[in-house]
DNA sequence: ACGCCCTTGTGAACCGATGCACAAAGTCAC
DNA sequence: GTGACTTTGTGCATCGGTTCACAAGGGCGT
């Protein structure tokens, strides 16, 4: 079908977790009203190098031009065509605290490709109050939001404990993926794609590297003064 | 000095950033009241092979016993230990929006080694309000703030186009780790370390792979009715 | 019209991470 | 005290991802 045989089988997951970074930074030149970028550019502009974006590139197939470089729109068609944001994602955010509430407000990827279209809680008592232009809806009625509404995607923000039974009832709906703030991990059937945002996890993580750092700090002291 | 060898240089990078899981699981398991665990049951309680998760402990010592298991409580010390959170490391918020607030409400961290000791923002009109215990401070404080509540990592919640003046702000303050919601790469001096929380590409990300399960349906079917 | 120059696209070497499979080591029952 | 049993720790093979370096390819100046 395509004559570029890269387009077939299988873009590599290292790549397809750049490749939302390639296209905001895309976005962003178009913007400024850039028409053409070359691969060290738009690399220097993501903090990649330029060989490693260069062979992202080439797994969605040859588009850019030797000697001169990308076509800044074309280049952000072909990887909004690869990620599947040509067509919009309906997605459901679950559990509307503080955490929900901010992602509910949230208008970064209303943008492109992503539109939240449903807001739901358990707790009586904030059913019916409207965040950013939704009225929060009832768990009970996730069934007939998921269909009516085609969401594909759940962004689950409920308190740990609660995150299992919710993850159930999401999977229960027919919604396909879903993405897992709550700070413990879920079990879901073969067929249900899982990703984690942890923010504790990230912080433990920074501070290890921290002391790594501090710790060279010191045994490089040390090996002047012995 | 370690009588174990594996203590010694660097644990992979990919093992540090399972390690704080572990310990979550580690710390769940201890307030249920469980004293030992198996490498196969913690394996399978993060979603992790058990080969895996051996092989990642083994880089901070041997702390398991062969035809028994890990004793809970000592292997969450060696993991802590080996994060650096035994000891707490003092974090700032900056930018107290709808995330910097939820941010300030989390209390997921303040649990273990992580303590929020400042919010800070740019905006007048939100000096001065309390969130969560501390009152919003203005960024001029910064350098001041930073040395005196010695905060070591700073949580960069602001506009993508705010995010890099306000990474020079942090740098200059002498804070050496950031953690940077805003969806926008941020450019730091060698010895700074930065991780990024992106929600737009985790969305992404998820519809990418929902797209490629969707399409493995369709052709599913049309092996079948050819 | 032609050849120079620039940047892409990629083969190949390298590097780190993962998975496999089992010997080593310790417990526990008797 | 001994042997059977269980689970760890790890050597080794494999895999996927990154880096390097350059030949291929197209634009552009002359
Ligand atoms: N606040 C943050 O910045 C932050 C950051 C990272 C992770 N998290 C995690 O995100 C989750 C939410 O955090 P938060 O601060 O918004 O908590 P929160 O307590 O403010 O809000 C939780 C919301 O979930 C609802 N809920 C509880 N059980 C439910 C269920 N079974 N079905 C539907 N809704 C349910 C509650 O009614 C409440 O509105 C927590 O797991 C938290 O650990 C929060
Ligand atoms: N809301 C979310 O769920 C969410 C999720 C992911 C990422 N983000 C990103 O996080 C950032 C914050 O999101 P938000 O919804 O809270 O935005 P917001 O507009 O509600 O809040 C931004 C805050 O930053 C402050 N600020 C702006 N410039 C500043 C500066 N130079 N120094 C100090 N403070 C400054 C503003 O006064 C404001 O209080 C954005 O970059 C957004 O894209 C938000």
């Amino acid at each position: 079908m395509s004559s570029n045989a890269t387009q077939r089988r299988g873009i590599p997951d290292a790549t397809v977790t750049r490749l939302p970074e390639y296209l905001r930074a895309l976005t962003a030149l178009a913007e400024s009203g850039t028409v053409r970028v070359s691969s060290e550019e738009l690399a220097s502009l993501v903090g990649v190098s330029s060989a490693k974006l260069r062979k992202d590139l080439s797994h969605l197939g040859s588009y850019g031009v030797r000697g001169v470089g990308y076509d800044v729109d074309h280049l952000s068609y072909q990887i909004s065509l690869a990620l599947g944001l040509t067509h919009d994602w309906a997605v459901a955010i679950i559990g509307m605290g503080n955490l929900g509430r901010a992602l509910a407000a949230y208008n970064g990827f209303t943008s492109r490709g992503i539109q939240v279209v449903a807001l739901l809680d358990r707790d009586p008592a904030v059913l019916g109050r409207v965040v950013a232009g939704l009225a929060i809806e009832p768990m009970a009625d996730l069934p007939r939001i998921a269909r009516e509404r085609g969401v594909a995607i759940a962004l689950v923000a409920t308190p740990a404990r609660s995150a299992q039974e919710v993850a159930d009832a999401v999977v229960a709906a027919g919604i396909g993926s879903i993405l897992n703030f709550a700070p413990t991990s879920i079990e879901v059937p073969d067929g249900v794609r899982v990703r984690k945002v942890d923010l504790a996890t990230e912080v433990q993580i920074l501070a290890f590297h921290q002391l790594q750092h501090d710790r060279a700090l010191l045994s490089g002291l040390r090996t002047v003064i012995p």
